[in-house]
DNA sequence: CCCCGTCTTTGCGCCAGCGCAAACAAGACG
DNA sequence: CGTCTTGTTTGCGCTGGCGCAAAGACGGGG
């Protein structure tokens, strides 16, 4: 269907929240004063603790914003891609990254230094509000995971993550939806707050349901109304409901 | 000790970090165009959903932000007192406050409408500046929160909270530190994202190792090294310990 | 084309935490 | 000063989800 999915970077540039607004000029010149950074899959852009550098604006492959506890269990806060910004919260008040930020697959980046930004956010205001704009949504989006994870149980959770994905990287093949990055069950563990053990299970149990299809690290959803169902804890007709939470 | 903990508006005014940073005549004139707004105990300011019209800063009282999922179960984002801004990511992009903010206490507070807000953003850089620091602090204290609910269990995760209430309103008492605000189990239970009941159960072992005293809707943490060991998932000494997370 | 590393599945036992129910405590209020 | 409301405690039984272990399955690299 979209044949420019893959356009150039100039033309990502434009339609990038971050950089939405801009005139012709002042894109160009905020571009001009980026700095290209390629990471290898498997390599890191930056880790949590580190002092916060520079502001990331992704023009292609994936990118995983990621927390570990003291005992090594992680977790996943977000999968950035292209158009996306990175690190949008480090640049004010924040010395250090609060996540760490590792590619999934071979990517490429504008950055801009702290110091450039300061400079570009005073002579180009829409792009302190576009910052503010992404700001308050990732902090939403938080908060409403936040709530999730706080009163809801782990299918529910899973099921919403992969919505979630589905919206965000969703692909039409054929016959439902592909999650169009590699994710594995672990994956989607950090994702949720739960174990790689209990994912499966779930995961199988829809399968199982038709709900969807799995294999290695991959998701294709094929009823995504029925993840919805389960999410919003409906009853799903054939099936066993459960009434009220205990 | 500090004895102008209860001072004029117009001192906690210049002390509000939203307001940092501005020359005493901005400062005038940003006041200037606030309304003040007064909430009784257990009214509301604004409600989850509802339109976002107006930034707040506090004078006076307690405010509790809250979040509450379809089935009805509630989940306490964070509690804000005088100098703390509400909704300062309301302003932008999103239409709609994510939270409901109600007064624990009689509350005063200074409001800004959205239209004049954007004006005094302009005209007042430092504001604008302020803004994204508060709400990247937010971001990564909700960010570190979720973590710790994906990861900690239920003992780790009422520690943090105390200590973090400590911090916040702790006030010294003779024998501790007593968390100066109204604060039920169900409270706790709903910024930790578990139950009244489990909450009552550790309060209690807590209050029978002496790491604090709890009454009626009131916590006095004495010895908080304990609760910290215990967020940090440390042998206690004494105490049985757990090894790993099995 | 086969091997090896990685990912996945599933049986099994276990326990942290849930939630009802019922008794109890402490302020509030007339 | 007694009653009422609201919060707290605790026994009890239950189960969702955990996590080990071991057996598949997939797929990339040599």
């Amino acid at each position: 269907m979209k044949s420019l999915e893959k356009a150039q970077p100039v033309r990502t540039l434009a339609k990038a929240p971050l950089l939405r607004g801009l005139s012709a000029e002042a894109l160009e010149e905020v571009a001009a004063k980026a700095t290209e950074k390629k990471v290898r899959a498997g390599g890191t852009l930056f880790r949590e603790g580190e002092p916060a550098s520079a502001l990331y604006l992704m023009l292609e492959g994936r990118v995983k914003l990621t927390q570990v506890a003291a005992d090594g269990h992680e977790v996943i806060l977000r999968f950035v891609g292209p158009g996306d910004a990175v690190a949008a919260l480090a640049l004010f008040g924040d010395a250090a990254y609060p996540v760490t930020a590792g590619a999934v697959s071979d990517s490429v980046l504008m950055a801009w230094h702290r110091d450039v930004l300061q400079e570009l956010f005073q002579h180009h205001p829409p792009l302190a509000v576009n910052a503010m704009r992404l700001l308050s949504e990732r902090l939403r989006e938080v908060q409403e995971r936040f709530r999730e994870l706080a009163t809801e149980r782990v299918a529910q959770r899973i099921a919403r993550a992969l919505l979630r994905l589905v919206r965000q990287v969703g692909r039409r093949v054929e016959g439902g939806v592909l999650i169009d990055l590699t994710l594995s069950r672990q994956d989607l563990a950090e994702l949720t707050g739960t174990t790689l053990y209990t994912v499966s299970r779930v995961l199988s149990e829809w399968e199982g349901q038709g709900i969807l299809e799995s294999g290695r690290a991959k998701v294709v959803v094929k009823r995504p109304h029925a993840l919805v169902a389960i999410a919003e804890d409906l009853a799903p007709g054939t099936e066993g409901r459960v009434e009220g939470r205990g």
